[in-house]
DNA sequence: GGGGACTCGG
DNA sequence: CCGAGTCCCC
């Protein structure tokens, strides 16, 4: 018998100022594992209480002061923390764990927020542009050493394809869209051969985001969004995801998040 | 046949962050004018819209940027506004009106903020402290010259008496409680034969607050409280004011205000 | 637009 | 403790 495993990922924008929208989303969906990103958090004031009272009583955490800070917390239970700095400069952008299951062992579980990156495409005239592609070159690094059964997720502030943004034409020279942060994102993929899950199971042809700009004056309509939340699988894992959505209604909650969670379904 | 007038004072520590139990307080309790004291909002963001809806269709409003800012609002007819600077240097701390009364013309109503004056009681040390004093010494020129029924209320941020303060012995050194203060309060009531209608209806023999800390981890246990907001009437209207109360209770509400409303009935 | 940190004022 | 402002980041 196979287990069905739900893995949720969400940048929640402080975990602290979203708590109750947090505690409605985990009664209401209830995911199996959640990776948070931009917690915003120090380790100590981490709202472990409220994780363990809802069920998931597995955490790993990493957070800093203010800033960045990402975190799983989980029913099933996890081991084998481990920090990845791919900035190189300190930042809390990465951690990952082993699903400890009875269905399945050695499944690593990868929860990563990579650099926004700026304003300004441009290595020389903003180091922030620089730091996002240095950021994803060491994540190529690191996927060609990636040998076990492994989920990547998280906020890669990214949107790879033409139809993962509302205008492709419009927002071919905004940062999260431009030619060379896709491609340096497909050269993570092809050194991992991950699989983007959610394409897996959308169409490239049909529109998909998980985040939508605070600034615009009403996002449903509007809907100028952007897919820069993932969720990504060695090869051999693929056959084991059996869905995936974008909860876009969470997103209209009451001082919501900018993204919506996004959440794969595993037998496993 | 006299009119039955109930006219309120409270220190709303920011008039937009305390919308929602200005509303209920309004709705609750219902007093012919309210004043307001700390709105901390300029003239054109002032929240006319839910008074006007609640009832009070006239308003007399002072305000600045950031700190300070007065207001009436009231379902009397307001007429004749008349804003003092009794600190010299522009700064909104007070707004007064004639009641448009049909069984008593002419009552003024004088709404003021006095300065909390800093932490040091001391002139030289502490500028704020002098500030204060100055203050409360052209308020007292000011009441020699009223020579018209009026009503005298606001957060003047001076508890004269030894039961109006949780302990005279713990606070005759603090700033709202040193004899200096009280002295200076003192002289402006004997400029203006102003009655105390607080004391006029509670015996100074008993303890009486309208201010407790939110430092205090339990205000309402502790009880470490201070009469700082007051309501004087000249002379000729001491028979005219029927009760008077402090709505403690409202200083218990969800993110309240650390003035609790004082309210006087009249008979006019 | 909306976090968090900081500073100032109460 | 808790406003409001300013600054930085997303």
């Amino acid at each position: 018998m196979s287990q069905t495993i739900r893995i949720a990922s969400w940048n929640i924008n402080s975990v602290r100022a979203r708590i109750d929208i947090v505690e409605r989303y985990l009664k209401e969906e209830a995911p199996d594992v959640l990776c948070l990103q931009e917690t915003k958090v120090i380790d100590g004031l981490f709202p472990e209480g409220l994780f363990r009272q809802l069920g998931y009583r597995h955490m790993m955490i990493n957070g800093q002061p203010m800033h960045h800070g990402v975190a799983i917390v989980s029913k099933v239970p996890l081991i084998h923390r481990k920090v990845e700095d791919w900035q190189a400069n300190g930042e809390a952008r990465h951690i990952s764990a082993e699903l400890n299951l009875e269905s399945a062992k050695g499944i690593r579980l990868d929860n990563v927020y990579i650099p926004a990156g700026g304003d300004i495409p441009d290595r020389e005239a903003n180091p922030k542009f620089g730091q996002k592609l240095d950021f994803l070159t060491r994540m190529k690094d690191w996927s060609q050493s990636v040998k076990t059964p492994t989920i990547l997720t998280g906020d890669f502030n990214v949107a790879p394809l033409e139809n993962d943004v509302w205008s492709h034409r419009q927002l071919v020279n905004v940062v999260s869209h431009t030619r060379i942060e896709c491609e340096h994102l497909a050269a993570i993929r092809d050194a991992g051969n991950w699989v983007d899950i959610a394409r897996h199971f959308v169409d490239p042809s049909q529109k998909l985001y998980t985040w939508w700009s605070y600034r615009a004056q009403d996002w449903e309509t509007s809907d100028r969004g952007r897919r820069l939340d993932h969720m990504w699988v060695t090869p051999d894992l693929t056959a084991k995801a059996k869905a995936h959505i974008v909860h876009k209604h969470v997103r209209g909650w009451g001082k919501p998040s900018d993204h919506a969670p996004i959440v794969t379904e595993f037998a496993f």
